[in-house]
DNA sequence: TATTCGATGTGCT
DNA sequence: GCACATCGAATAC
């Protein structure tokens, strides 16, 4: 099983496929960030287990999902062994199939990169929330990771974290260099 | 164009 | 109380 830092990078260019019904909706992960548990002041994990960071302390492979600032869902792949709580934040991704969906759950936006650039605009064009918060990505209906099975060639990129306090300092977040669906901001590359 | 701020559940002190 | 792995609207220039 890998530590998350790895994950991280090679979550990059890997397609979150999302079933609803009969509805199938796609995207390409553009960016990620990586948090590693207790050891890491950034990380729901730091002070221990809590109701709602639990299943960051399962197996490889689950999905953690939390409530963010009163409003919103994020989406978290949980690696490493059982007992650790590495996991890695899906923070942007490329819509691939399922657009017209998307933009129904999302709501009203002002152009194509506000669907996903962002990991609550993710979850929210996605129907990622609560109900997912477990499932096990290797073996579900609703919500797992594919490969993509073309050659393109993907440069990564790193930076720190975003929207931390504590732990801001380490390079953890990692994305696809020119794509137009990472997330806007001042620290871009390796700063 | 840059900065501030409101919304508001969860977990901590 | 207060901080927080966010977003979008309002405000300041």
């Amino acid at each position: 099983m890998k530590d998350a830092i790895t994950v991280a990078a090679e979550l990059l260019g890997k397609i979150i496929v999302r079933k609803i019904r009969n509805r199938i909706l796609t995207a390409k992960i553009v960016e990620t960030e990586a948090y590693l548990g207790e050891l890491d002041p950034g990380s729901h994990a730091f002070r221990g287990i809590t109701e709602r960071n639990k299943v960051m302390f399962d197996r490889g492979g689950l999905v953690y999902i939390y409530f963010i600032y009163g409003n919103y869902f994020c989406f978290n792949v949980v690696c490493g062994e059982k007992e650790t709580a590495n996991a890695v934040l899906i923070r942007a991704a490329e819509p691939l199939e399922g657009i017209p969906q998307m933009e129904s759950y999302r709501g009203k936006i002002k152009n194509k990169f506000e669907l996903t650039n962002g990991p609550a605009k993710l979850c929210l064009s996605m129907n990622i929330d609560k109900r997912l918060y477990g499932n096990d990505l290797t073996d579900d209906k609703q919500i797992f990771i594919s490969e993509l099975n073309n050659k393109d060639k993907i440069d990564i990129l790193t930076s720190k974290r975003i929207g931390l306090n504590k732990g801001s300092e380490f390079p953890y977040r990692f994305f696809i260099k020119g794509n137009p669906f990472v997330t806007k901001h001042k620290f871009t590359v390796n700063s």
